[in-house]
DNA sequence: GCCAACGTTGGC
DNA sequence: GCCAACGTTGGC
């Protein structure tokens, strides 16, 4: 059973676009109990991920990755030169987790804040929830398609 | 740049 | 355990 998911990044920090010169990366940083619980316990392989570009105008999703690799403890937070560092985290009691994540499909067209707060579709997705600002967040599969489509593409893209 | 929403911290 | 102060997120 595949779970599909929504995670943010910085469009100044790790575009979409590094992720796909980089072919994977590790989701290291977050530092929110909710997004850590969601990667250490319910993300799995192959799981779907909407990759989703916050602090940029207007904000919006650039396209679909994959869980390439399950939750395991972020080595970021015992790395004192790290700014991610937690002196509380350590390699026999790690307080943080990531995934790591790999490109599946680029969008022909990317999916932004304003087109989705208009879908009555779309109407209880979390993400347009006022005030939510969870960095990773699960998304419904009826809501992961109907984004999909909107980008142009259906879930035979990423499959 | 503003500010609402939310999480965390720490005094009591 | 409460809650005020503070820091962060992130849309606008």
């Amino acid at each position: 059973m595949t779970n599909h998911w929504l995670m943010k990044s910085e469009l100044d920090v790790y575009p979409w676009s590094q992720l796909q010169i980089d072919g994977w990366t590790h989701w290291d940083g977050v530092r929110n109990y909710q997004a850590r619980n969601m990667m250490r316990d319910d993300m799995k392989v192959g799981d779907m991920v909407m990759f989703y570009h916050s602090n940029c105008k207007p904000p919006h999703v650039a396209g679909i990755a994959r869980v390439r690799r399950e939750g395991y403890p972020d080595f970021t937070s015992w790395d004192a030169k790290s700014k991610y560092y937690d002196e509380k985290s350590s390699p026999d009691n790690p307080r943080w987790f990531m995934v790591d994540i790999e490109p599946v499909l680029s969008f022909d067209s990317i999916v932004d804040l304003p087109s989705m707060r208009g879908e009555v579709n779309l109407e209880d997705m979390p993400l347009l929830r006022k005030g939510q600002r969870l960095s990773v967040q699960p998304v419904p599969e009826e809501h992961f398609e109907h984004i999909l489509r909107m980008a142009g593409h259906t879930m035979e893209d990423v499959e």
